[in-house]
DNA sequence: TATAATTTAGAACGAACGTTCGATAATCCT
DNA sequence: AGGATTATCGAACGTTCGTTCTAAATTATA
């Protein structure tokens, strides 16, 4: 209790959204800026020194707001993937039929995904160097994430008397989404709305007649 | 040409498959090692020291068999690549069916990935890492290894009369195939025919009757 | 077995790493 | 304005990094 202690939590609950405190905008900035880092040359790759010059701070500076490069990573997760569960819970509220929720599941994920590539490539890209704690909680978000596509899944399963693997079919789903940040090109490929419905059309036209008495997969 | 000028190239073609040299053998004993490390803690998080110990040599003696933790990282990804494209274009021959030959792509890249799980994930998890002529020349078999697979898209929507974006499709089949190394678990699902036949049916089925009249997506 | 070629390793290089410390500068509160 | 608090920084710490040098051990050749 005497000690200076920098590196607390500081974001006060229930504050004015926006302004927050000054501390928490700087740390803020900090994070967008260490996103591209990360984003450029990894998380291993990436420097102190380098992050603190992307930030126009010192080296020593840095750790006012943060107590290490890794729990800076972990925030940088952490701020990703609550964010879009956060739309994704807003926007799965105000629908029931169940080939609707899957559509827009892929929207949400396309659609934050594209406009926050880089956020979303440091959460793919490093996904397992966090440990411990850290990656304890990350791990737990990404099950989540994970549950509650699967949820929707079944869903669709039931309600259209389908049976195929949930697991495969949600994970396949990741695949194609997450695998956009190795070649998304926004001057060939549409936006979110044309990627969700490209993909959505495929994939749920794909699972749709899968596993019909196993002779989908038979010649002509 | 008087320098003992160790970390020559020295495989010579044409010799005796099996045996090869013995500089031959002890390099890929090193490759094999060092694909275990890089797999545990990514390119960048491995060091030298790291590789030296798996391998159960000196961190010197590495030298002589490579000149550079670069051109290491480049040698398992350039082997790994071109066995698998290899493997490809001998299935590839028996087979002139479109949708048959878009299966055996499929097959060959998801068997490939599952028995040479932690090559292939470090092929795809440390893409962007080497630069200048090694980066260039990997970057060069991907582009071809994705150019034939284009190849057999067009080819199938031609056969079939389809009309769809291949680059779209080509790289979500990429995606769902590649994001693999996340998730799979020998255990829990199949094997490589088992995943195969299921990601070719959603994926075939898919595209089989994306964008007819836009009305896809439209509900019930 | 002597000699040449190949293969290995100990020790050290300078550079870069993540982090810490104590002091200074800027801001806030009354 | 003045004292407390918040924010920033230069310099340095001890490690670890990729790589090299040189000499010794091992293997192949005669």
């Amino acid at each position: 209790m005497a000690s200076p202690s920098p590196a607390k939590p500081a974001s006060r609950r229930g504050g004015p959204r926006v302004p927050a405190t000054r501390f928490d905008r700087r740390l803020a900035k900090i994070l967008t800026h260490a996103t591209d880092v990360f984003y450029e040359k990894g998380y291993a790759g990436a420097s102190m020194r380098d992050l603190s010059r992307a930030s126009g701070m010192s080296l020593a500076g840095m750790y006012y707001y943060f107590e290490s490069k890794e729990r800076l990573l972990y925030l940088i997760q952490k701020h990703t993937f609550t964010t879009i569960m956060e739309r994704l819970r807003e926007r799965l509220q105000d629908e029931s039929d169940p080939d609707q929720r899957i559509r827009i599941f892929i929207l949400n994920h396309l659609e934050y995904f594209l406009a926050n590539q880089k956020a979303m490539t440091v959460l793919s890209h490093e996904d397992d160097v966090l440990k411990n704690n850290l990656g304890a909680e990350i791990a737990a978000l990404k099950r989540e994430y994970y549950r509650i596509c699967l949820e929707l899944m079944d869903n669709y399963k039931r309600a259209r008397g389908l049976e195929f693997s949930s697991r495969v079919a949600v994970l396949s789903l990741f695949g194609m989404m997450n695998w956009l940040y190795t070649w998304y090109n926004p001057r060939v490929d549409g936006d979110a709305d044309e990627l969700a419905r490209q993909m959505g059309d495929t994939f749920l036209q794909g699972i749709c007649s899968v596993n019909e008495g196993r002779a989908a997969s038979q010649r002509k």
